[in-house]
DNA sequence: GCCAACGTTGGC
DNA sequence: GCCAACGTTGGC
């Protein structure tokens, strides 16, 4: 099993509407990045945990736990001409576009942001973090499991 | 709202 | 294949 970090601008998809979907669960939808994509497509599986990371917002950072409940399967949003995420290049037959369902697990009891995880970062207990590292733009990005636990054992503050 | 960083596009 | 122009991301 492996671990991911996700990012969604609150305003757009939250957490709060992932738990207000039916059975709380979501197609991740709308990632149009070739390296995401690769992530997406190649490396995800039932039974990954990520983090939900609320990106461009006035606290930025990890909201909550979600599970990924299936593998990549093609985005059926790139091939709907009316869907904002339609992309005329992508070709049915050839999908150029993936994604995941994600399941709800539950919210951090708080919210751990990415200055905390910056200035955590200055001790180097993070290691390598691609969020961290300047201008990256990566909507979906891995997590060691030694990262994973140290992130969540910052959780009770 | 600003703007730096970045990915993509397309002319050549 | 280079690279300038452009659009987007996302922290601040």
């Amino acid at each position: 099993m492996a671990y991911w970090l996700m990012k969604s601008e609150p305003e757009v998809f939250g957490i709060q509407h992932l738990v207000a979907r039916p059975q709380q669960t979501e197609p991740w939808d709308g990632v149009r990045n070739y390296q995401a994509r690769n992530m997406l497509r190649d490396q995800m599986q039932p039974g990954d945990q990520a983090f939900f990371y609320h990106s461009n917002c006035k606290t930025p950072g990890i909201v909550g736990l979600m599970e990924i409940i299936t593998a990549g399967y093609p985005d059926p949003t790139a091939f709907d001409p009316q869907h904002r995420y339609f992309d005329p290049k992508s070709d049915p037959e050839q999908p150029r576009w993936f994604l995941v369902d994600v399941r709800y697990i539950r919210h951090l009891t708080r919210t751990i942001t990415l200055a905390e995880l910056k200035s955590e970062s200055h001790a180097a207990a993070l290691g390598d973090f691609a969020l961290l590292r300047q201008g990256n733009r990566l909507s979906i990005m891995p997590v060691t499991e030694e990262q994973w636990q140290h992130i969540l054992a910052l959780e009770p503050g």
